[in-house]
DNA sequence: CCGACGTATCGATGGTTGTCAATATCGACT
DNA sequence: AGTCGATATTGACAACCATCGATACGTCGG
C-alpha cells in the first residue's frame, strides 16, 4: 500500500494530439509503474462499485455510511477503499461533523481515459 | 487465473450517450466484476509496458521473441503476460511458423476508454 | 464528563498473483 | 528420424492484497 501518485497528472503522462501515451510509444519502465497504480485502483470491484455510486449521488458526493450497505462489505474494508481511491486522486474526503463524505475529483477518470485512447 | 470475458464486450457494458457506465448509476455486482477483470489486466506494469509496445511497432505487431529483451522478464513470464492480454481482448495471437504474433485488438482500448468517461 | 455513534487504524489471515527454472510442445531444417 | 529454436505450460515460491474483528480516535448530545 501507499505507493502514492498526484492527483492531477494521473500518471506523469500526457496525451498529445496524435496517440494516447499508451499507443504512441513504449513506456518508460517508470511510466509503466505510476500507469500500473492508478489502474490498479480501478482493478477491484469493491471500489469501481464505491466509485459509480458516489458518481450517481447527489453532487457526487456520498458519506461512509450510506456506502457500507449498498456494497455489502465491512465499514473497516469500505474505509480502506476509499482511501485507495483517495490517494489515488479518484476521490476527496472532506468531514463535516462525524461524517466523512467523499466526492468525485472532477476529471480524474477521464485522464485516466485519455491516456488509454485518443 | 482465468476468470475470462469477451473480446468484443468489454465488460458486458456500454456507455449511452450520456455518461460512462461507471458514473452514470450504481454498478451491479457482476458488472463491477467484470470491469474489474479488464481493469486487472491493465493494472500490471510488464503488461503495460508490453501494450505499449505492441502498439509502437510496425503494424501494431510484435512477436514474442521481440518482447523479452525490453521488458527484461524471463521469456516464461512474457508468455504469460500476454496471454492474460489476450484472453481480456486487448491482444490477438497469430501463429507464423515458429514465431507467435501479438498484435493489438482494435478497438479494445477503445472501449475500456470509453466506460470510464464520456 | 460520559456515553453513543461514525470513521479510521491495526493485526491477522486466506487467497491471489508475478516471477522464475524446468520441462513440454511444436515447427523448421538437414 | 533427429536436432535446434521459439513458445507455452507446469510447479513452486515470495510478495501482495482484500477482508474481517478488535480497537482507537473524534465529535455530538445529554
Amino acid at each position: 500500500m501507499l505507493t502514492v501518485l498526484e492527483a492531477t497528472d494521473v500518471a506523469g503522462v500526457i496525451a498529445d494530439a496524435c496517440c494516447a501515451p499508451l499507443v504512441r510509444e513504449p513506456l518508460s519502465a517508470d511510466e509503466a509503474e505510476q500507469l500500473a497504480t492508478t489502474m490498479k485502483a480501478l482493478a477491484d470491484p469493491a471500489r469501481l462499485r464505491l466509485l459509480s455510486i458516489v458518481a450517481a449521488s447527489e453532487g457526487s458526493e456520498a458519506c461512509v455510511c450510506d456506502l457500507i450497505e449498498p456494497v455489502g462489505l465491512s465499514q473497516p474494508t469500505v474505509s480502506h477503499h476509499l482511501k485507495v481511491l483517495t490517494t489515488a486522486g479518484f476521490l476527496e474526503r472532506s468531514k463535516r461533523g462525524t461524517w466523512a463524505y467523499y466526492k468525485l475529483v472532477p476529471g480524474a477518470l477521464d485522464r485516466v481515459s485519455q491516456l488509454l485512447a485518443p
